[in-house]
DNA sequence: TTATTTACCTACTATGTCAATAGGTAATTA
DNA sequence: TAATTACCTATTGACATAGTAGGTAAATAA
């Protein structure tokens, strides 16, 4: 289950790639238009700042700016980024104690395809791609 | 993420394919086998035995048992009943409260499209499927 | 009948995560 | 100097997770 970090760090992103034409748009104004707490999204760009995917000016006229064209963008950075991993059983995510039952385990398999079916299909998705022509 | 629920009742009706040919299999020796608390696994097949996937004989020679051959059960409905769902996004739960977004979310189509890829992978995948030769 | 074995039941708990909120300080510009 | 913006630390209520505890009811074997 994707949590509403993951999903809200994607709408800002959209969002920054959908005023990219503007030097640096604040966050008001991203709150206002996604109808998401402005104190909630500061949680959530702060990872993306320490991620490098996008960047922030202080002051008046600042605000945030991607640090690449949409289209460099995957969704499944943007996601693993925010959500932490996307990983779906615990044995499989970064960092984990090896379970000593993986040699013989029938189920781990079966998490390890689905794993990397996700993996595919959100590093196979662009952030251009979800933008509307 | 799958928790450990979906995770060990999948490996719950392992093993109980993998014991077919006794009349009924004790939690305790499931238990022991797969090396998981036997008080936690009661509340794992109480949910198993409430969705008819198994039935569970009281008394000595007692234990619990397949409704169906293993290759009639998809790891799908094995998971979506003990964890309740497999959606990937709180909007696409069913009996979620409609967002008003919904119509021009630019994000929904692709958490639409990534659900139903979840839902063909483990609905298309049998008990049998994850048992050795 | 009695002991044993099994499922089945209700309640409780510690820990952690989620989804925020609160109240500031630092930086930049007009 | 005032306004605007990012950026920082701390706190909170609600809920889920992953169990544990201590029983009762049912069925069988001695």
């Amino acid at each position: 289950m994707i949590s509403t970090k993951g999903r809200y760090a994607l709408r800002v992103m959209l969002d920054l790639a959908e005023h990219a034409d503007e030097a640096h748009v604040p966050l008001k104004d991203i709150a206002e238009r996604q109808g998401i707490s402005k104190k909630y999204l500061e949680i959530i760009v702060k990872s993306l700042v320490e991620g490098r995917l996008i960047e922030g000016i202080s002051g008046k006229g600042g605000g945030y700016r991607l640090c690449r064209k949409p289209e460099e963008y995957s969704v499944g950075e943007i996601l693993e980024l925010t959500e932490g991993s996307l990983a779906t059983v615990a044995c499989l995510s970064c960092g984990a104690p090896r379970c000593d039952r993986a040699s013989d385990c029938k189920t781990l398999p079966l998490w390890f395809e689905f794993d990397r079916m996700t993996h595919e299909f959100f590093y196979g998705r662009k952030l251009s791609d979800l933008i509307e022509k």
